[in-house]
RNA sequence: UCCGGCGUAGCUCAAUGGCAGAGCGGGUGACUGUUAAUCACUAGGUUGUAGGUUCGAAUCCUACCGCCGGAGCCA
């Protein structure tokens, strides 16, 4: 057998014979031609088989060959205009490592729920391979951003003791007999560590048991949370919009093909770079008003509220000092307005809503300690995080982004579920 | 939980009270350059479930189930 070759590695093979190991994706035939597209996880080619230049048996397998079928196929690689990678293969052997049943997704079109019934199989498709290796940039890139920044990666427990506020919206398990609850946050934790370490990120799943049925909703979801020592809320919002420029830089510079792929409109994306629009609350009502929308004061924004918002501004817009009514216990008052936290969410354009949420923390032990009683939270449950302000309280402040709602935004898709391998939804727990 | 929409072949859909159909996918065959190849032939149905109205129901009515979208919810 010749060298086994990535298909993306094929221009530096010209002329030469290789061996690529894969998948049918799909097969079109003609007399005594038989056209079949190839794919390895690496890229898609298409192999031509001429009955004239292979043994009977090697074009009796290329004719019987069904889709998603795996194989080896051998022969020599010539460019060829007609095909859309540029390059194909003229074969010369192959062999069938294992014939496929009938494939259940064909190349017309399929509705959502059939597709998600099968995602196992729906992932080895072109535009889910764009949007996951877009995800895998994302997250890359967000890594690179704090590891460069000399942040240390510390990742914070999914198996907890209590709920912060209240436990509707938690997963319960049973954990030897005693209740514990799927995490929905790493941020206590990360206060603690950034106490530890100065900065720190934490990465991973996060458990929301709401049963919400739209587009920006997922029960399991992943977040990368920054959390930052000796940090005020004007610095916490700079370091969030250049962590949003250079995740995006490096999707346009890595991940660019893919996007032209989805067919996403890559100049909005070109517009985005720090600094971002930052404005006040009472600003954010005001837009709302000005757009004939009817809100109240002192509410939080719904879905509708944040994409008015949001298409004000061609890059993503951070809104901060909202109520500290509508905001978490822990989130420091502003000394202006004691009535307002000292928190922020960054909406994503073009509707996409919040993608980052954030504020600076309450440093003070007595005045934390008041909170948790008014929210009537068990103290003891919090003694571990009430400590934190007893050894060396510091100003301090950290956001968190979810990763399904920032590669829906990049990607332009208009649905978080296609944006994580196996998505968990309301009614979707399979496969 | 509330509001709205949908449920027909493996898939995507048509048939609006009167014979249950098409395209794709599957099977068989033809074709030396196909690009979701094309062409011919062919198999494939408890019309989500239960009940009701009617001479006659995929179609109208009731309940239930499932799915989709939105609202609520969402540190």
């Amino acid at each position: 057998m010749s060298q086994i070759i990535k298909i993306k590695d094929v221009a530096q093979y010209l002329d030469q014979e290789v061996t690529f190991q894969g998948w049918l994706y799909n097969k079109r035939s003609s007399g005594k031609l038989r056209f079949l597209l190839v794919r390895d996880g690496s890229e898609t080619i298409q192999c031509v088989v001429f009955k004239g230049d292979v043994p009977e048996e090697i074009f009796d397998d290329a004719t019987k060959l069904t889709q998603e079928s795996a194989l080896r196929i051998t022969g020599v690689i010539a460019k060829d205009e007609r095909s859309a990678l540029g390059y194909e293969m003229q074969v010369k052997g192959l062999e069938i490592v294992s014939l496929a049943d009938e494939y259940p997704i064909t190349k017309k079109e399929h509705g959502t729920d059939f597709l998600m019934d099968h995602r196992h199989l729906w992932l080895r498709s072109s535009r889910q391979h764009a949007i996951i290796r877009i995800r895998h940039e994302i997250i890359r890139s967000a890594r690179e951003f704090f590891d460069d920044r000399g942040f240390t990666l510390v990742d914070t427990p999914i198996f907890t003791p209590n709920a912060a506020e209240g436990t509707t919206n938690l997963f319960e398990t049973d954990y030897f007999d005693e209740k514990a609850y799927l995490a929905q946050s790493g941020q206590l934790y990360g206060e603690a560590a950034a106490m530890a370490f100065g900065d720190i990120y934490c990465f991973g799943p996060t458990f929301r048991a709401e049963k919400s049925k739209t587009r920006r909703h997922l029960t399991e979801f992943w977040m990368i949370e920054p959390e930052m020592a000796f940090c005020d809320l004007e610095k916490d919002m700079q370091v969030a919009e250049e962590f949003i420029t250079h995740i995006v830089k490096s999707v346009l510079k890595n991940r660019r093909n893919e996007l032209v792929i989805l067919e996403r409109d890559i100049e909005k994306l070109e517009k985005i770079e720090a600094p971002f629009p930052k404005i006040h609350y009472d600003d954010a009502v005001e837009i709302l008003k000005k757009n004939n929308i009817d809100f109240e004061y002192g509410g939080d924004f719904g879905g509708t509220d944040e994409t008015v918002i949001s298409e004000q501004f061609d890059r993503p817009v951070i809104v901060h000092r909202y109520p500290a009514a509508v905001k978490a216990f822990y989130m420091k008052r502003d000394d202006k307005n004691p009535d307002l936290a000292l928190a922020m969410d960054m909406l994503a354009p073009e509707g996409y809503g919040e993608i980052i949420g954030g504020s600076q923390r309450e440093d003070d032990h007595q005045v934390l300690l008041d909170r948790v009683k008014e929210h009537n939270l068990p103290e003891k449950a919090f003694a571990w995080y009430l400590d934190i302000r007893k050894y060396g309280s510091v100003p301090h402040a950290g956001f968190g982004l979810g990763i399904e709602r920032t590669v829906s935004w990049i990607c332009g898709l208009n649905h978080v579920r296609e944006t994580i391998p196996f998505p968990r939804f309301m009614n979707r727990l399979y496969p």
